[in-house]
RNA sequence: CCGCCCGUAGCUCAGUCGGUAGAGCAGCAGACUUUUAAUCUGUGGGUCGAAGGUUCGAUUCCUUCCGGGCGGACCA
């Protein structure tokens, strides 16, 4: 904060007050974008054009460069949000009062000029100032792109805004991301689905497997959990009536931080009613090709979609495989043989109070999990594992539950979900004393009794799917880590 | 949590085999009335991430800590 730079644009800011000018204006005098007033002078002077017709216009942004020629005459790069359109202030054409607003001008501030567009000798089209205005000043010097912008990633994640302002580029894949959840909506919203809204704090964090973050409600003298999913909420509707419902909403995990895991991250969950897994799959592969062509482009190659340097295939239908069957192949241990896989497990770091199913998931994410590159369906999961879904009617050992996988990252989970309250009661029973036993501290530690009331008034058979969004946009962007697809990534406090 | 790497001016980066530091941009002063990363001349700016140790002397070597990056472990 203390230093010669803040120290003169202060005192730049002071003269300006004492000539009467507010170095932070409070309105500012009617404009177009940069990018207009181009276009405008375009349109008037098609290509060819031997004398330009000069358009009259006037817009704002921020000084990112400014190149004196002389003592009178200047040249200046404005950018907003549109684009750049440069600037030509003479003192000859503008009050004594406004050459005193330029003279005290630094690069950062944001400047208000309304002039004739017209061409330079050298051809760039440039605004040539009659009126100008001050609209903030800035105390701070912008990162500037030729002396090579903002690299330091701990500065760029902290000072955002200072990255952001840096590269226009960086403001477009966050612009990105407001549209893949746009497109999401638009998908969902033609299948006839309704976006709901529902708690952030969780009385009991349900609905997945994850340490829970927990916090206190003062006047009612309770804890309360930050949810982990948006599962239970949801389905309660199906209960009550409403057959396509969706959230798109922050979950939070306190858990580790690392390229692709922040604290807290966007989950789309959505429930539909006289569906199953299978519905689900379908709607998983339409949904990411219709993301696909309207984010990535509509001449989109679906089988060759480049991401952080390795070519994956979207065509549908995407591979299903099972999980045991993959769990064999990659393992080369049948599942089911507790002995062999309990051998595996102790030849590594994996807690021994963990049961036979634990063990089987914990060799399953280090064997197998970072292998799927192309997108997959790896469906039926151990029933021990997946206390929200229905069990196969042929083989009740494994259940309705496919996630989805793509560069070794999970995109999605979904389930034919359970509706049957007493079985749903035992498998919440189970995986409480499970957990206790286990000592894992991602199980609930209690038992979701009105969920499993509400499960007695009638769920309607149904599929549901929990997608991470913050993944889709890493897919959709092309980038690798999950820092530069939010627009604050968690980082520690600083010293 | 483990391994490797990084932290030097507002920004991007050099550098010091141990003798308290440089450049470009930005700033300030000056020259130039159509520039394009404008150019030219002059000039100010640093507790070299923090603390401790070794040393006559540490920004440099060692230790610890803080923050960050990448990879691994764990989780979505």
């Amino acid at each position: 904060m203390e230093n010669e730079y803040r120290e003169i644009r202060l005192q730049k800011a002071a003269r300006l007050r004492e000539l009467g000018v507010d170095p932070y204006a409070l309105r500012t005098p009617e404009r177009q974008p940069c990018a207009a007033l181009v276009k405008a002078f375009e349109a008037n002077n098609p290509e060819g054009t031997t004398e330009p017709k000069p358009v009259p216009g006037a817009t704002a942004g921020r000084v990112l460069s400014l190149r004196m020629m002389g003592k009178k005459v200047a040249f200046l790069d404005v950018w907003d949000e549109s684009g750049k359109i440069q600037f030509y202030i003479n003192q000859k054409e503008v009050s004594p009062q406004e050459w005193e607003v330029f003279t005290n001008l630094d690069l950062g501030d944001w400047l208000w000029g309304k002039g004739d567009v017209t061409r330079t000798k050298t051809g760039e089209i440039t605004l040539f100032v009659k009126t100008l205005k001050l609209l903030t000043k800035s105390l701070a010097v912008p990162p500037l792109e030729k002396s090579g912008g903002l690299q330091e990633k701990e500065l760029r994640y902290r000072k955002r805004y200072a990255d952001l302002l840096a590269d226009p580029e960086r403001r477009k894949t966050f612009a990105t991301r407001s549209r893949v959840i746009f497109e999401i909506r638009k998908f969902l919203d033609g299948r006839g689905f309704m976006e709901v809204e529902t708690p952030v704090l969780h009385a009991i964090a349900g609905g997945g497997t994850a340490r829970p973050f927990v916090t206190h409600h003062n006047t009612l003298d309770q804890d309360l959990y930050l949810r982990i999913a948006l599962e239970l909420p949801l389905k309660r509707l199906l209960v009550g009536g409403f057959e396509k419902v969706y959230e798109i909403g922050r979950n939070f995990r306190n858990e580790g931080v690392d390229a692709t895991h922040n604290p807290e991250f966007t989950m789309l969950e959505l429930y539909q009613a006289y569906t199953d897994y299978y519905g689900m799959m379908e709607l998983m592969e339409s949904m990411l090709v219709h993301l696909l062509k309207t984010i990535r482009g509509a001449d989109t190659d679906l089988s060759k979609v480049e991401w952080d340097g390795q070519v994956l295939n979207f065509t549908p239908p995407f591979r299903r495989v099972s999980y045991g069957e993959l769990f064999k192949e990659c393992t080369g241990i049948d599942m089911n043989d507790e002995a062999a896989v309990r051998a595996k497990a102790a030849s590594l770091d994996i807690p021994k109070t963990f049961g036979h199913w634990k063990l089987v998931d914990e060799l399953f994410d280090r064997f197998v999990q970072g292998k799927l590159d192309n997108p997959t369906f790896l469906t039926d999961y151990p029933t021990a594992i997946c206390p929200l879904a229905k069990k196969k009617v042929e083989n009740p050992q494994v259940a309705e539950r496919f996630e989805i996988f793509c560069k070794g990252m999970e995109l999605g989970n979904a389930f034919s979900e359970l509706n049957d309250p007493v079985d749903q009661l035992a498998r919440f029973e189970e995986q409480v004393k499970k957990g206790k036993v286990e000592k894992d501290e991602e199980v609930p530690k209690e038992v979701d009794y009105d969920y499993v009331e509400a499960l007695e008034y009638g769920m309607p058979p149904a599929g549901g799917i929990g997608i991470g969004i913050d993944r889709i946009v890493m897919l959709m962007t092309n980038q690798h880590s999950i820092r530069d697809i939010l627009l604050f990534p968690h980082m520690r406090k600083e010293e």
